[in-house]
DNA sequence: ATTGAACTATTACGTTTGTAATTTTTCCTT
DNA sequence: AAGGAAAAATTACAAACGTAATAGTTCAAT
């Protein structure tokens, strides 16, 4: 299951936007775009009818233009990407590439304490649910 | 600087397996990539000159063949496209990334006691080296 | 009913990527 | 020296992508 097709980076901008909120005209995911991206309307509704061709939005009329909306969920596109880039330049490897971001990001105070709290529950939680079933590796 | 080119998801295994062990001929990293990419040997080496167009890679005359190796460090690449998956997916929170990984990975309990270390490590570091120029926000 | 502005749809075009086939070069063997 | 196998280099070609321009359609105002 999870059919998610391939967003390319463009389009991944115009899901942001309408992820974030919907439905919305074309004029208006142009507005929303973050400042920086300078792309001309066409391209901007080059970039729509390819997500509608791929089934990645939908639209209802309403009057002269139409409200896309999203018809993949955010959660779903992130984790297809995520996945795709684990596989690509880790192997697969979630733990290994979690190091290497905490390593190499520099993280706040606040996000290091919240990540770590994160942690201590998944553990607690882990050593709760280790009934019987599973031994542990030593070393 | 850190001019890394863009490598495509097909030159990335031929990445992965040059950095792996290097150099290599053509033929030996035919031998060398994962089982269940069936790519032809033309293909291979396709990939093989279009790294060598990046200045990806580089080679060595060796007899009738060629001993590539990496010209990249793998730590460049890794970093350029972290950076690149971060930005697209996460607007560049990195916080938020390794958050969603945290939920929506399964990880061993030895993964989870490792990372967690390593981030009781970081706030530790952190703790100390905020002296003076820095102060904590509330909440 | 007509027209024009605003939208959508279609077409364009160069680049990158996946996937090879074909051509050329080169050394090793006879 | 010649010939052939193997390697590299060049060429091929369709799909995806970035980036639009142009053509077609439609509502809204005259």
């Amino acid at each position: 299951m999870s059919n998610v097709p391939k967003i390319s980076e463009a389009e991944w901008e115009i899901m942001k936007v309408i992820w974030k909120q919907s439905p919305l005209t074309a004029e208006q995911i142009v507005l929303r775009l973050p400042a920086g991206i300078e792309w001309s309307d066409q391209t901007v509704r080059t970039f729509i009818n390819r997500l509608l061709k791929k089934k990645a939005i939908g639209f209802e009329k309403s009057g002269r233009s139409y409200l896309y909306f999203p018809l993949l969920l955010e959660k779903e596109c992130i984790r297809a990407e995520s996945q795709s880039f684990l596989k690509r330049v880790f192997n697969g490897a979630a733990d290994i590439m979690v190091t290497n971001f905490l390593e190499e990001t520099d993280l706040s105070q606040q996000e290091i304490d919240k990540l770590h709290k994160l942690l201590t529950e998944k553990k607690e939680r882990k050593t709760k649910e280790r009934g019987s079933d599973e031994d542990q590796i030593k070393r």
